[in-house]
DNA sequence: ACCGATCATTTGTTATTCATAATGCGTAAT
DNA sequence: ATTACGCATTATGAATAACAAATGATCGGT
């Protein structure tokens, strides 16, 4: 198979290197993102910045301020908590959609498991979270709803920053890899209704197990 | 209450003006947005058009295309009823929440269906509809989390193209108004239960209402 | 130390320019 | 007549220069 010329073009290069920045805390939050500055570092134009900032303003990462420039936006516990119960509320419904997709597609996502399994076996923590990533996606893609998916990934991408941190915190992980048994046991029986009572637990446990790392002395994350 | 002065920026503007547009339908599915072109008709330059053109880009209201500019996305009937479904489930879930929330803002809503019940009682439709949807946005709202907020606001932004054409169907109105005293009900009663369920099922005939008056002869909406 | 005026910097915006790619059209070849 | 090719036109992507407005900082006066 021969891969199409990757089209691409220097706004939407810029707009995911600030987004990485953001997501990967090396531009913190409450922080000035100053264009000429980024023009230097980056080495380009004012313009393709500018383009960049007002979509991640439109994407919840930064914020733009009358005159003073685009900020990293800062989230309140609340905030953080807020929007874990949305991602609760968009994988249950994407767990019992995903039921009726058809074997290929499930059976892709019990490799997943058994690979991350395996990961959390040897105790390679960035393995494990790759893959677990994967399969929270890979559930929400089986549901086969684009509007579903966008809504996940834009709810993603604004936790990613705080679940970045999250990663190295010392969890309850056996816990997590538990719940994860049981989700999948239930994706493989078809069990929809199994399926989202497992993943909302696994998610409402998620908060308490992130909170105590993710929350900085100001009270914001 | 004084107001403060609108401190308003080209771009946001421009934004603005283009979403209404789309929106309205003036800007049709599958037709090309040119820069100049607005840029001449907005008396603007084309870098706010640009940044805005990103912005509803990432909206998802356009597409960019490589080089040949925006054009207004076209959704499928399956594009119109997954995002239904996402309606559906984002409003269930506010339902519930706003139960909790504090009589002062439960009795606003209700006072909201009085009056639209008085428009629905004389046939007044444009009023009719514009009542319906602050409802919604109100039940939204009083559930108080911003990202459910906003992520009802991304899909209902979407849809308003759909709703706005089915505003002039001959939709089965009286049914439809029947639920909302349901709803209504529910909410003073504070059953989150019931309430939940009754915005499931008015959701769940919205297609079929809207169906027939918005799929085009090409089968897109 | 406090206060106000001035100045430098940054943003918002326009205008101009250039390279590149897509489109339309005319012409040539079959 | 139809297809194919090449060329001119046009629009986008991007850089750059320039300017007004507003902010923040510096400096000087009290």
């Amino acid at each position: 198979m021969v891969l199409p010329i990757a089209r691409t073009s220097l706004h939407g290069e810029v707009t995911a290197r600030l987004r990485d920045l953001i997501v990967e805390g090396r531009l913190k939050p409450g922080q000035r993102i100053a264009e000429l500055e980024v023009a230097k570092t980056l080495g380009v134009s004012r313009t393709p910045i500018r383009e960049a900032l007002k979509v991640l303003a439109s994407e919840g990462l930064v914020e733009l301020l009358q005159l003073r420039g685009a900020v990293v936006k800062a989230f309140t516990p609340k905030d953080a908590q807020d929007m874990l119960a949305m991602i609760a509320l968009l994988e249950q419904h994407a767990g019992v959609a995903a039921c009726q997709a058809g074997d290929a597609e499930i059976n892709a996502i019990i490799e997943l498991h058994e690979r991350m399994r395996a990961h959390f076996e040897r105790r390679e923590r960035p393995e494990y979270f790759a893959l677990n990533q994967q399969i929270h996606n890979a559930i929400v893609e089986a549901a086969h709803n684009a509007t579903l998916s966008m809504l996940h990934g834009v709810v993603r991408m604004r936790m990613r920053r705080i679940r970045y941190i999250g990663n190295n915190s010392p969890d309850n992980w056996s816990a997590a890899m538990a719940e994860h048994e049981e989700m999948i046991a239930a994706l493989r029986a078809r069990d929809g209704a199994g399926l989202a009572r497992a993943m909302h637990q696994h998610l409402a446990n998620t908060w308490p197990r992130v909170a105590a790392s993710v929350i900085g002395p100001d009270g914001a994350v």
